[in-house]
DNA sequence: AAAGTTTATGCAACTGAATTGCAAATTAAT
DNA sequence: ATTAATTTGCAATTCAGTTGCATAAACTTT
């Protein structure tokens, strides 16, 4: 297991005081965030820095971000091993009640047949419905 | 085969000039449009009328919305028999290239299982690639 | 047909996410 | 220590999406 430091240095990115915070923070996450759900853990924040922050770590893919459709972009961790490619890819579940959105990272993407001459990059699949927590 | 007026009457939606525009220039379509390119298919319009009469067509279910991540909400007409149940849905597929977005109206979204407790309503589900025209 | 009622449209204005420019601060290299 | 490269903070902008309200158009009732 990596500290913080270790985990931004193997991905090739600078460990400033900044992204170790960020990072620290994205590790204690159970669900995805948006850049103003992680602008609020902070007492005070520069805005900008959070979203040049999160640019560079997807980039490097020490995160992956999902679009759930809430308007506002989500963000999650990678494991460890992900290169996020098309096998690293996984579903995500956004919940009409409390509205998080969840990596279900134990379910692949399915692989779909395109129509004839089209070819597949990556995908994005978001199910959504009520999670666990909120169906009582 | 119904003509516009019918189409939209048949969907309870009051069949106005405007609407009528709207519905023929969405049937035209190839691809998903979004609100912005609907405008500009007019010489003079006004956003926020087009904008609800999107909201109208898509609560009568009459078209469907996609969210394929490029920054705004695409629309697309709804089969004949679409009630938008999760038997209605199919993949979307988002060119990296053209920027344009298809239906792939005979590719089903996937079943998946989900984690114990998890229910679901809805998938959004969009692959990127390489579509068939940029494909040279 | 006229009057009244409901619904749709047009315009202005606002919100919130995402993004850029630039100067100051920090970090790395010489 | 000086210089160069990178990161951070602040101001300001863009753009999709949305609301409020007044006018216009479409339906209903008399
Ligand atoms: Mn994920
Ligand atoms: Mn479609
Ligand atoms: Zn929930
Ligand atoms: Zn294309």
């Amino acid at each position: 297991m990596q500290n913080t430091d270790d985990k931004l240095t193997s991905r090739n990115i600078k460990p400033t005081a900044m992204r170790e915070l960020v990072l620290d923070i994205l590790t204690e996450q159970k669900m995805a965030i948006s850049l103003s759900d992680l602008e609020q853990k902070f007492h005070k924040s520069d805005k900008v820095t959070l979203y040049r922050t999160l640019k560079t770590f997807e980039e490097k893919k020490l995160i992956h971000s999902i679009n759930d459709g809430s308007g506002a972009v989500k963000y999650a961790l990678c494991k460890e091993s992900c290169q996020c490619h098309p096998e690293d890819l996984h579903v995500h579940f956004f919940c009409l009640k409390c509205q998080h959105t969840f990596c279900l990272s134990d379910i692949p993407i399915p692989s779909i047949s395109l129509p004839v001459n089209f070819s597949m990059e990556n995908t994005n699949m978001v199910v959504k419905g009520i999670c666990a927590n909120c169906n009582d």
